[in-house]
DNA sequence: ATTTATATTTTCGTTTATGTTCGTTTTGGG
DNA sequence: CCCAAAACGAACATAAACGAAAATATAAAT
């Protein structure tokens, strides 16, 4: 077995045991440990591990993963979330999908959805509703980010606000305690917050994982949400706060 | 067993198992290591595989969602033209590329060119490019035609005002006698005339079989094209026009 | 039967991945 | 703090894989 098909590999266990071994690795694949190692170097200076003595770990959390190595976290929980999102959304509606692995999820169970209008920067979305033959689909123009195929810049921007869908389907980066929405990207705050004000309902989904995790920039408030779809059960405070503001909170189990 | 079978064999393997190795595979079709690897060079320039060392993995990225196997007429003589058409634009230049297969074989033929800015209102186009990491993309938004990929529409319109390109390079689905540029869809030829207008040189890639076609709507005069690449000698009549209006005529041999 | 075109194998010089060796750094127990 | 064992990275050697081109085989056309 060869390095291109070693690599992803050790990332894979990487993430589902939370680190790897040298001596571990070496063994499992049938190569000396110093091939180990110039792989574990390579994944570390692509940003994918970091490496400590003896194995590596999966990269601390301050920074945002790839792309790659998100679409693999949780799949399990995005699908099961996607699903009853999906079931929320009434065939002949118009809808509104942004950037994140979330949205794609959402996407795939909506392959099946009769006479849809799809409006999404997401090329990714596009790509995955094209195989839906009763769902017209409306492509945002803009720069195409290949780290995760979103459409982002002004032509995005202008382009969204063009448009008022029925259900707007948000992903985010992380959730705080506050019920605040974050995202990394600023440009994609200002495409997610146009879309929020103008869509009839807005839909976040967004797997437990968010709750652990930081971004920058605030997309909006629980408060603007219609529903929330997750897969682990809400704090008891923020739970009392979205029945204040009248956000349904929707667990997927 | 010949090529025209074992080729696609090798991308159902690929599907199943997630990835494919040249010694694997030599020994399964019972052929020399060579012709696989030639095999595997053919499916990924065509963009379907991607090569590693050792064998080919399905493409990563963007790209490899929703990838259907239509495969087009005269694919060869396209895939010449684009070649060629693909040489004459520099790198470090700026490209808008419109709908249609002869487009998306110069898109295939640019994957390799150096730090690109390319503006397209074909989403194929956009995948086919992702995988070169110097190329810039530019999406114009529209309604997704998922007959041919093509984004069509007033939003699509407005998107390509707003660039100035150094090479357009323009498909068609007609050519008529005159050396008229003829299109089945008045939308999309208005975002063809659109682009003519606002680049700096045009490029016609057009195979011998357009002239037996017919179409209602006029894009263009080849009198406003700098160079019309094909495969077979263009009719006297016509050149001696394109030699008085200033359009170089390449024959792609 | 002969030519032509296409597919495949053979050959060979080059590149890439892996293994080996060795001196240096880190780690953890006295 | 010191020392031994483990882990480490750099340099080099080797084997595998590679692409290009020439040679050969196969199929289709004349």
């Amino acid at each position: 077995m060869s390095q291109t098909f070693r690599q992803p590999e050790i990332l894979e266990i990487a993430r589902r045991e939370g680190r790897v071994l040298v001596e571990d690795l070496a063994e499992r694949f049938g190569v000396t440990v110093q091939t180990i190692r110039r792989d574990l170097t390579e994944l570390a200076d692509a940003g994918r591990l970091e490496r400590v003595h003896g194995g590596a770990v999966l990269p601390s959390g301050v920074s945002n993963i790839g792309y790659e190595d998100r679409r693999g976290l949780n799949e399990e929980a995005k699908a099961r979330i996607a699903q009853v999102c999906a079931q929320a959304i009434p065939e002949n509606a118009s809808v509104f999908l942004n950037i994140g692995t979330s949205t794609e999820a959402v996407a795939r169970e909506l392959r099946h959805h009769r006479n849809l209008l799809a409006v999404t920067n997401n090329i990714n979305v596009a790509n995955i509703l094209a195989s839906n033959s009763e769902c017209d689909i409306i492509v945002a123009g803009g720069v195409l980010r290949r780290s995760d195929g979103g459409l982002v810049g002004d032509l995005t921007a202008a382009a969204i606000a063009q448009f008022k869908v029925d259900v707007a389907v948000i992903g985010c980066s992380a959730l705080d305690g506050d019920g605040d929405l974050l995202d990394f990207d600023v440009q994609e705050v200002k495409a997610s917050q146009t879309i929020i004000r103008q869509a009839r309902k807005t839909y976040l989904v967004a797997d437990g994982s968010k709750f652990q995790r930081q971004a920058p920039a605030v997309i909006a408030s629980l408060r603007d949400i219609d529903t929330f779809f997750t897969d682990l059960p809400v704090a008891a405070g923020l739970r009392a706060k979205c029945r204040e503001w009248g956000t349904q909170v929707v667990v997927c189990g």
